[in-house]
DNA sequence: TGCTTGACGATCA
DNA sequence: GTGATCGCCAAGC
């Protein structure tokens, strides 16, 4: 599985390891990755999470804290309600304290 | 085979 | 400070 070492995988190995009340960006993803603007590599690759029931990609939203994600979800409130299941405050789609609650995958290496 | 789109990000105007 | 454009790589048509 993880021989492949496609973008897709490895975005799913970072979301994977995203912390229960935090939330990480594309940007920050594809920038772990080695890429700075590939973050649409990075969308893409969660389109295609689908498949992956274990990649909470309700953690992952855009560098403003935006659930734009949101309406791929089975239901657009979905995305909003997980993360306040998780102690995360949205409002209007919006993470609130998102540099509080926000997650550096470089983290992991320390 | 080639152009367009896409869950973004950064820079320029 | 806001708006628009380019760049990234991959998949769809």
């Amino acid at each position: 599985m993880s021989q492949r070492s496609s973008f897709f995988q490895d975005v799913y190995d970072v979301v994977k390891l995203i912390p229960k009340g935090r939330v990480t960006s594309y940007g920050a993803i594809g920038k772990y990755l080695g890429m700075t603007s590939s973050a649409r590599m990075v969308g893409w690759a969660m389109n295609a999470s689908h498949h992956n029931r274990e990649v909470p990609a309700h953690r992952v939203v855009n560098r403003s804290g935006v659930l734009t994600g949101k309406h791929f979800f089975d239901r657009p409130n979905r995305m909003q309600e997980l993360l306040i299941a998780e102690g995360i405050e949205v409002i209007d789609d919006q993470i609130q304290h998102f540099e509080a609650v926000f997650w550096d995958p470089s983290e992991v290496l320390l």
